[in-house]
DNA sequence: TCCGTATTTTGTCCTGGACAAATACGAGTA
DNA sequence: TACTCGTATTTGTCCAGGACAAAATACGGA
């Protein structure tokens, strides 16, 4: 009974769970220790490193920094405060960034409000309309949830929380759209992420948008294996395989997997990329949409380069 | 134009990309290839693993023969012709099990016919009412597919695509059940899977059953870690926690993980398991659910047991 | 100011060893 | 026969510390 305390809440956690939680691969963390010092984890009875969830916190931040651009030689090893204040000069203050939506948002998580938080999302969605809560409300409060995430502001718990709420009203609202007697017609679209990449939300709503815009959207869902989904292109018939890339996903991760996929797939099939990740280039073959919002126009601008063909095409 | 196929399709790949591709750590490939001799790569000019596309495909057949219950020990090294026998022979003969549904599903993923699959599933979840769809066609469904997949008849896509389809039908039935006036009062129901469990379905059946019974329902997703899931139980105020269990956890991880579990968590909040893993027991504490039909009547025997509070209860 | 070349930084891969957790095996008991 | 418990084997993950190329940066000359 005396110990439940401390078997409760972990305060140290293994090598193969922070690669997971900050995404950086095992071997970066080992180097950066050997090179700067830090992290600076404990040693459980069999000499394996354990790391303090605070320096975990602080890898978290690290990581943000770098893919904004800094370099690992000139931050990692500096104090958190540091940190923060690096932070906040390159993404700009942060609480201008939260609007009264994600605000409201963060309450009804911080209560444990499922009820409201679903109905708040819900009148988000009507109020806004399906096409500017996917592209602009939605990615706005999917990131500030992550970023008082990252700040630990919130627990994972709320964050599963707020996922699944998010995930169930955007369904429906997709639903309602593809029932509402939208044409569904080309392109066809194929959607999915790379195995390492388990975030959804992006996904669905790039789904969302392609749904408005009156194409046939088919979607793997996350992780998908890189030949499956070039065989499931195949398949399917796709005209444009649309992936999604959270900031998780290392930029060189990215990239390769991509020439991989272009490699794999006919070269008539599209390949477009979109995302939080910031290394995705616009390789030949690759095209990179800024934000959802881009979708529509990306869209139009297919139909218009490509030969009709929206009778069906026996192969 | 006589050798622009041999750069279209590189004929070895690297140690991260054969990771990404088939599930396996870089180390476990490096201690294979030791112990093994197999896989058996080539070297590069600055001596860093190079590996044929085809032992790639042998090792995505191992993988699979793995997670079925194989061993490495025995399986790694034989030829794909001897995998491949293995692999439908595992689970028996498929046939007998597989009702009319299941056929009829399966030969729309065969097609990759979405419409066709998305309007089936539709008909079935009308037909038999949501509560029959969701305790024995889907099951059913589900174990179909899975069973397919692993005799090598469905590719991974096929799989992913499945499950997409299927959770994007059930879940707008729950919905609509939700939207249908139903009381949803106590037990208040917080679902959720452990971190190694990443199926999403058996939970997703289960919430639909509790929706039907009147149940508050708030869902994790999946793969929370265990203090996680406690804390979430003690800030939703839940009275029942619902976990499901694939065949893919290990008997003694799923015990030893209830057991940490029921320690973290009131002993006024019920744990409730249910699900295909196998050694699932009815410890002290843990109720043990024999099937997602069985819902019905453990509420309804819960309702009987604990006196009314169905009114607001402030801690 | 621009562009090509040295130099530093940085991530990833290597080897070979170690060990605990998971699993299979085998003996003893009801 | 079925089931439990202790022992042997298998298997995945971790470690150290070295190496090197690709990327980023600094530098020098036009």
């Amino acid at each position: 009974m005396t110990k439940t305390e401390s078997r409760a809440i972990p305060r140290h956690i293994g090598i193969a769970a922070v690669e997971r939680d900050c995404g950086l691969p095992k071997d970066t963390l080992r180097v950066w220790e050997r090179r700067y010092g830090f992290p600076n984890p404990l040693r459980d009875e069999r000499d394996e490193r354990l790391y303090p969830v605070d320096q975990v916190a602080t890898l978290r931040l690290l990581r943000r920094l770098i893919v904004a651009g800094h370099r690992p030689g000139k931050i990692v090893g500096r104090s958190d405060d540091e940190l923060k204040a690096l932070l906040q000069q390159t993404d700009g203050p942060i609480d201008p960034l939260i609007g009264h939506e994600a605000e409201q948002v963060l309450k009804f998580l911080r209560d444990h409000d499922a009820v409201g938080l679903r109905n708040n999302l819900n009148a988000i969605v009507l109020r806004a309309g399906l096409g500017a809560f996917a592209s602009v409300t939605g990615p706005r409060l999917v990131e500030s949830v992550g970023l008082a995430w990252s700040q630990g502001e919130l627990e994972i718990h709320q964050e599963h929380f707020f996922t699944e709420q998010f995930t169930t009203v955007l369904r429906s609202a997709i639903n309602a759209a593809q029932g509402a007697g939208l044409p569904r017609v080309h392109p066809r679209v194929l959607f999915g992420t790379f195995p390492q990449e388990p975030h959804a939300l992006g996904l669905m709503m790039a789904e969302a948008m392609f749904t408005l815009e009156g194409c046939l959207g088919v979607s793997l869902g996350v992780q998908t294996p890189i030949p499956e989904i070039a065989a499931a292109a195949r398949a399917h018939k796709a005209d444009i395989l649309a992936l999604s890339f959270s900031s998780i996903i290392p930029a060189a991760q990215a990239t390769a997997g991509l020439a991989e996929l272009r490699d794999l797939v006919p070269e008539t099939v599209e390949i477009w990329v979109g995302g939080a990740c910031a290394g995705l280039r616009p390789n030949p073959g690759i095209h990179v949409l800024r934000g959802l919002s881009a979708i529509g126009a990306a869209v139009e601008m297919w139909r218009a380069r490509v030969p009709v063909r929206n009778d069906i095409q026996s192969s």
